[in-house]
DNA sequence: TCTATCTTGTGAATGAATTCACAAGCCGCG
DNA sequence: CGCGGCTTGTGAATTCATTCACAAGATAGA
């Protein structure tokens, strides 16, 4: 579904006004029924004859992916990887907003990173009561995520985006998306290894 | 399948010595038939009434994902993901060794990061010839990812890991595995916008 | 040795996802 | 207005994946 929404984006980017299942499928390497199947899901976006208006199906894949809104995300864990997150700037310009940093090493607490104070993880449940937080992204490391986790969603946030090595767990009613580092190299790994 | 090898050395950690398929299951939260049927694609480890001996499971699944040699790493791109990757214990750790770093800006090149010289992308063909290397990880911005991967599969390498938020081309004999953080994020988002 | 109890490995049955194939609709042109 | 050329949307057919269910070992204890 991202994918679409990517491909939607380059298309409109070279000036095309309508695009047809079949550009779209060659685009991401599927076949032209898959795409229609994924999009008929969601609803009727195209006409027959013509193929999909490039700009009416963007628009449409925004709403349904939820890119509409802006989301207010936080950052715990300041080290590499979460300071390497903090200006990133692909977040923002989906509309994520990174709104504040927290971690529990004192040396760091008080200090600015890229404008933004760190704050120690204990204020969390607080400053969120005073300003909602959307999604809380995990970059600590593997030993101390389950521990981070458990205050994150005690503080009353229910989306999570983790960046540590392990699987988490978190009750039914918060999403969890990880992405794991370590796997995808083992993929790699894998892949590199069984081609003939 | 890496999950599997995660499983397994935790279960290492705890002192067992043999587990089935059962528990192995329960760890993942899927069904006992499924693991059994994802490891006997590989072979047939276990032993009937008795389970599997965690030693040999962990070294089989070592083999299997090829991760019982060390792997020559570079890094492309030594902004703050670059940056940030180049000290990460965790590629270390599991045999993925970083031993060079490139990038294009004259500013960086010739600069000392953890240890390991910056040097200018047209040089990598040359020292991939005097020390060839595994595995590429892409860590430049979309703008210049596919212009860089072609540099890269132009030096021989043949295995890339991409951080670029966007889809990249190869040839059919180089394994690409694209880790696309902005695509993540959005099914986050969508997760997020469509739970009741 | 024989029996009771486990747990694997794997064909068979079920369920899910993809592909096929085509009627229904839209457009442009004569 | 009617016809021909396109492309969607969607049931039907097919392929792929998961689950079921059980024979074939393996062990332990009597």
């Amino acid at each position: 579904m991202s994918l679409y929404l990517r491909f939607l984006e380059e298309f409109e980017g070279a000036g095309l006004t309508t695009v047809s299942s079949d550009e779209l499928a060659a685009r991401g390497g599927t076949t032209s029924a898959q795409v229609r199947k994924d999009l008929s899901f969601f609803g009727s976006f195209g006409k027959r004859g013509l193929g999909y208006q490039v700009s009416e199906l963007t628009q449409n894949m925004r709403r349904i992916l939820g890119l509409e809104r802006d989301w207010r995300v936080i950052i715990v864990g300041v080290g590499k990887i979460g300071a390497a997150l903090a200006q990133y700037e692909g977040f923002q310009q989906r509309g994520f907003h990174v709104i504040g940093l927290y971690d529990s090493d004192p040396a760091k607490i008080g200090r600015e990173i890229y404008h933004l104070p760190v704050r120690a993880i204990e204020s969390l449940a607080e400053d969120n009561r005073a300003r909602p937080v959307d999604i809380a992204v995990i970059a600590v490391p593997a030993s101390a995520a389950q521990r981070v986790v458990d205050q994150v969603v005690a503080s009353g946030i229910s989306g999570i985006m983790s960046f540590a090595p392990i699987q988490l767990h978190v009750p039914s009613d918060v999403t969890l998306n990880t992405v794991n580092m370590a796997m995808e190299l083992e993929r790699l790994s894998y892949a590199l290894s069984n081609r003939e």
